[in-house]
DNA sequence: TATTTATTGCAATTAAGTTGCGTTAAGTAT
DNA sequence: ATACTTAACGCAACTTAATTGCAATAAATA
């Protein structure tokens, strides 16, 4: 048993070490070709894929399901702008800072609550100014 | 000027009444077609997008993206099944009930927000008691 | 009955994401 | 170095939800 050092998977995470929001698959593909590497997006999915088992990334989805990534951090939310599509990570879980109690708040006491996310929408403050 | 009478708009909407829970265009399609009518997912999709702009009906999404419907009550959120999809609905938002200031989760100050959302995941009772 | 136009179905299209398969190339053993 | 093994990769085909253009239908009105 070997591993292959992968040139493509050291630098997606170079990518999103250096990004300053969460970026869908073909903003990565963007960031890489400045570098002169062009991957196939089955590629891209499949590290991606690879670096979310070991947890090292995040996926994140907007209001339409699309996907971006980021570099785990410790569970937290986004607010993600309805212009640009940026998305922008707020600090820490408001709902756990809070000290909300979901399980109050469901059907019956039967769900087993397994995750939650929570979004906040509206327009960044770059896409205010124009 | 003059307003058509649609037999599938009118439909949609009482499927929507009786339904437990929030449906997807392929789950209206399903009902209907118990009724005898079986339309086309376009004319569907076409039909919840008027009733959409009429706020009769809101549609949410699940993990993935994929929307499912329901009629339009005040805002609030949902738990959903990570097995059966089905999106149970909650009462009321927590969001507002708690009183969070959203504003002091943001980046800057200068951010507009609009909406938020808000999801709990989990297994429902009836996938629990399987 | 003729006209107008909203409604509908159909087929083609789009876009994100996935999969199968053949090729390439990195690491190891000989 | 050479051969072997297998992970990484690209490509093309596929999948699925959703959208769009267009032609056909049918409801309301004149």
């Amino acid at each position: 048993m070997f591993k292959r050092k992968t040139i493509i998977a050291s630098n997606v995470l170079k990518i999103l070490t250096e990004a300053k929001s969460p970026l869908s698959v073909s903003n990565i593909i963007e960031e890489l070709s400045k570098e002169e590497i062009v991957p196939n997006k089955a590629t891209v999915y499949r590290i991606l894929t690879k670096l979310m088992d070991k947890k090292r990334v995040t996926e994140i989805k907007n209001k339409n399901g699309a996907a971006y990534f980021e570099l785990f951090h410790n569970h937290h939310h986004h607010f993600i702008c309805d212009d640009c599509e940026t998305a922008f990570c707020l600090e820490g879980c408001h709902v756990k800072k809070l000290n909300i109690n979901m399980s109050e708040l469901l059907p019956s006491k039967n769900f087993k609550i397994l995750s939650h996310d929570f979004n906040i929408y509206g327009i960044c403050e770059g896409c205010v100014n124009k």
